[in-house]
DNA sequence: TGCAATGTCGATTGGATTGGTCGAGTATTT
DNA sequence: AAATACTCGACCAATCCAATCGACATTGCA
């Protein structure tokens, strides 16, 4: 039942560059300072931020003074969906997902114990982190930034 | 985010064996028995079953008339308790677990964002899986055998 | 007493996943 | 052309997962 670095780094790297846009429109920030900002292995968070971009979360520009930014607004990214990106479906059991679904080895889902109970589970995992959105995170962030001018700069 | 085939297969295991002493009070079901009617593995099943046992879930007798059987009341088995013993802590990131907290590295744990949305996960699924109770499970399987009278065994 | 049935336990295994690294590309700007 | 970035694929060690094996301990019964 666990997050993945994969996704925990998703989402912090996330918030530092969406805190980032937030603070200068229009600018890109390089995996390089995200790395270091977050205290992430550069080469994994590489990885990371490619399959953010490659899920339409994030963009990207090529060569010197490239870098990344946010492909929407922070209100419109979901924790939901960046996980789904990085860690796969939500749901604790595939019978109950919706977005890769297969078959369990129960003869009749719909009187499946086992499986009701993880249906409510995964609803209400879902309803939660398809509901939270990263506006959220950033402004959180911004706030005790604000208040403790961050020793350090790894603080989501 | 998923649920272990051992915390699957202690479930259903579990719900067998409920379901036999629910049948004939005080009666031992054998570790063979019940791989034959849940279709787990034997030998599989075995380290299943003894970890229950280790966890005061299940009581075993040994020797020739042995087997298991449910160490208490259907109705004080959760959901919660048997994934917790087979699959480890319920919570997706260790500094939300109650059972097994680990500090994060983020420097105010009560600012960051992450582990806010996933405290209300953790707390979300504890809610549903430490109020699901297996005499319910149990139910769910008589009722449905009652009805279809299981061409297949293994049906939760 | 002996033996067969049963649970107990530790070791091992093959494969997948996780967390991470390396190095050679390719695009873009100056 | 050179410097700066992102891109992409291969690789790696460690861990975990699912399952198997073999030896042993306990009990009931003949």
């Amino acid at each position: 039942m666990r997050l993945s670095k994969k996704g925990e780094y998703a989402v912090r790297a996330l918030v530092e560059i969406g805190f980032e846009s937030d603070a200068r429109p229009q600018s890109l920030i390089q995996i390089s300072t995200v790395a270091q900002r977050t205290n992430i292995p550069e080469k994994f968070l590489e990885q990371i931020l490619l399959a953010l971009r490659n899920g339409g979360v994030l963009k990207s520009k090529r060569g010197v003074e490239g870098g990344y930014s946010l492909a929407k607004g922070p209100d419109q990214i979901t924790l939901g969906e960046v996980i789904r990106l990085l860690d796969g479906p939500l749901a604790p059991i595939p019978c109950v997902s919706l977005s890769a679904y297969e078959k369990c080895s129960c003869p009749d889902e719909a009187s499946c114990g086992l499986r009701i109970a993880m249906q409510q589970v995964r609803d209400s995992i879902a309803g939660i982190l398809d509901n939270y959105k990263l506006d959220r995170l950033i402004e959180e962030v911004r706030k005790h930034r604000a208040t403790q001018p961050s020793e350090w700069q790894f603080d989501i």
